[in-house]
DNA sequence: ATTATTATCGGTAACGTTACCGATAATAGT
DNA sequence: ACTATTATCGGTAACGTTACCGATAATAAT
């Protein structure tokens, strides 16, 4: 079928380890030679098998993504810029959706093993803790976005709790004192962390605990649309909502308009995130915008980094998390009280 | 470092055969030795090596995935349901984006090929015609959304004249005698079907030429901002719009909205897609829905029966294009003129 | 008891490539 | 002219697995 590095050698006359030679770049070998076969192997559409380059230099130059759900388009985001990253490098991407669900990120453990990737970049939750502690320990590992602690395995993330702070004290500038929060998923830290910096936050401000109320959500539209539902048929009547997604807070925006309820008339939205979607709902959203592309960047960069010091046994640096910051990005979907 | 099936089978005192053998279960093995090497492998975290398994058996048990770009909310859902589906047969997937750049698409077929996968599923501009011919006759290969014809390769696509026709249709019907059309790319022939339904449309209602406008653009929400700024400042006042994406219906919903313009009061707009955006924009969008989920999983489907048909050299009737339809989603943004 | 059959296993080659060690021929050094 | 060096190449083993062909031992058939 198609030609392998034997087939050239057969037609230039030269042995197997020559045409390997050309192939690397080698610099023992003549000019003459190397232009022939060269010549010989775009004449016959060669193209080096990986898989056997791979079986015995234990390198595949291909890295995971295991990510929850790529049709999020936080997650979409983070994969772009992530695949776009490794291509630099000369790296390809295979993605594992895992749904949260922990069989799935063990699936996703052993899939990697066994594929022999380089690296992985993964966005577990924390029930995938010792899936985690096992695939780092096995495969150069960066978490990205969701952090799992007490495991020796860096990444790259941003302060959720300075974020979620800094977003709550916003709605308190704008004079809200009843604000509620719908959680992210409580699963992974991300989720904790920016509940716990709301929080802060209000009790920073000295507002007492019977004027903010805390629902439990997911990152998802539907989640924000429940939860939203929820809040309209409880007594607790609210000047503020903080989400702690961008997915939340325009379920909960649609559930609003719906509902013949004026935002930010009579309710302020804030989200988180900074995704697309914010700035085409109406009214767009205020959020904490998240330096995405960063992020997925910093991560392969990362990856790339420890790939190479392991294999240089180079004892470097690169346990350090990088942590990054969200920016206030003020729209319409948030006013005075 | 990992345990090979040789380590296993010196701890065993069996041969790597019989190590092998359990490994694929064969049936001349006995249990009692197969139970002994299955509780070793789990001891020892035994996971087989499946670059060494491709390299020989010739398959890789992955798929490549070569899409424009995966934070487009339509291929990230694509790319969703495409990756669900082959895990349940066992397979992984390689994305790769192409930006829509043909130099990114000769990329990505040298790779697939390189990386050994066992099949493609492809959606490419035009310009990569040649490229996807040669891809096809080395790897089965399944197009979706994006179809480019006079080429041997069947696909799983939507028929986007209709769709165009009745999405033109349907604003007709509601009165609209003066429309305009925001084109997707027309490098791809989605973008070119749904003009020409268009285009179809506007001449069986009998509607001049002079009453349409036709504007070149992208799948983009930035390309929908832009097209629709240029319609206002041009002199052709439409009181339809019908975008070739959900995207560009967006960034055109969002400009109006900044302009002052009244939707669906003094502008009807209609898009294209459906995707989570489209129902969250307010008002929000009346759309041509696409079966996105299905069109992901029929095309795996397609590509499975492609490539195991390959291996049992059936001829078989997989070359017929499946071919999905739309429905109209009526919702705010289109009104009686 | 002797042969035929089956169950169970081992040995070896192969997949396509790279790494390593030598071998030869060509050139340089004295 | 003779040795030392370099440039250029070939041969072979190895990566981890599967496929194939036998070999042996155990059982069944006569």
């Amino acid at each position: 079928m198609s030609k392998t590095i034997k087939d050239i050698a057969n037609l230039a006359n030269v042995s197997v380890s020559t045409v390997s030679r050309v192939l690397n770049n080698k610099f023992d070998v003549s000019s003459k030679t190397r232009e022939k076969i060269l010549k010989l192997m775009d004449e016959h559409g060669y193209k080096p098998n990986s898989i056997a380059r791979g079986l015995v230099s234990h390198k595949t130059f291909t890295v995971g993504l295991i990510i929850p759900d790529i049709s999020n388009p936080f997650f979409a985001e983070l994969a772009c810029s992530i695949e776009n990253r490794a291509k630099n490098f000369g790296y390809s991407v295979i993605f594992y959706n895992t749904d949260n669900e922990n069989q799935r990120e063990k699936d996703a453990v052993k899939l990697m093993q066994s594929k022999m990737v380089d690296g992985v970049i993964v966005s577990f939750s924390r029930d995938g803790k010792e899936d985690l502690e096992e695939l780092n320990t096995i495969l150069p590992t960066v978490q990205i976005d969701r952090k799992i602690h007490g495991i020796e395995c860096s990444g790259v993330f941003i302060d959720n709790k300075i974020s979620a702070y800094n977003a709550t004290k916003y709605l308190i500038k704008l004079g809200h004192q009843k604000i509620v929060h719908f959680t992210g998923n409580l699963k992974t830290l991300t989720g904790i962390d920016r509940l716990e910096g709301f929080k802060n936050a209000v009790n920073d401000a000295g507002i007492s605990d019977k004027n903010i109320l805390i629902i439990d959500g997911r990152y998802s539209v539907d989640s924000g649309k429940e939860t939203m539902k929820k809040l309209l048929e409880s007594h607790f009547k609210p000047t503020a909502v903080f989400a702690a997604s961008d997915l939340q807070a325009a379920g909960a925006l649609y559930i609003a308009g719906h509902s013949g309820i004026k935002v930010p008339g009579e309710l302020s939205i804030i989200g988180h995130d900074d995704i697309d979607l914010s700035y085409l709902v109406n009214p767009n959203l205020t959020t904490m915008a998240q330096p995405k592309r960063q992020l997925g960047e910093l991560a392969m960069d990362l990856l790339i980094n420890k790939i190479e010091n392991k294999a240089s046994k180079i004892i470097s640096d690169d346990n350090k998390d990088i942590v990054l910051n969200t920016k206030l990005v003020i729209r319409e979907s948030t006013g005075r009280v």
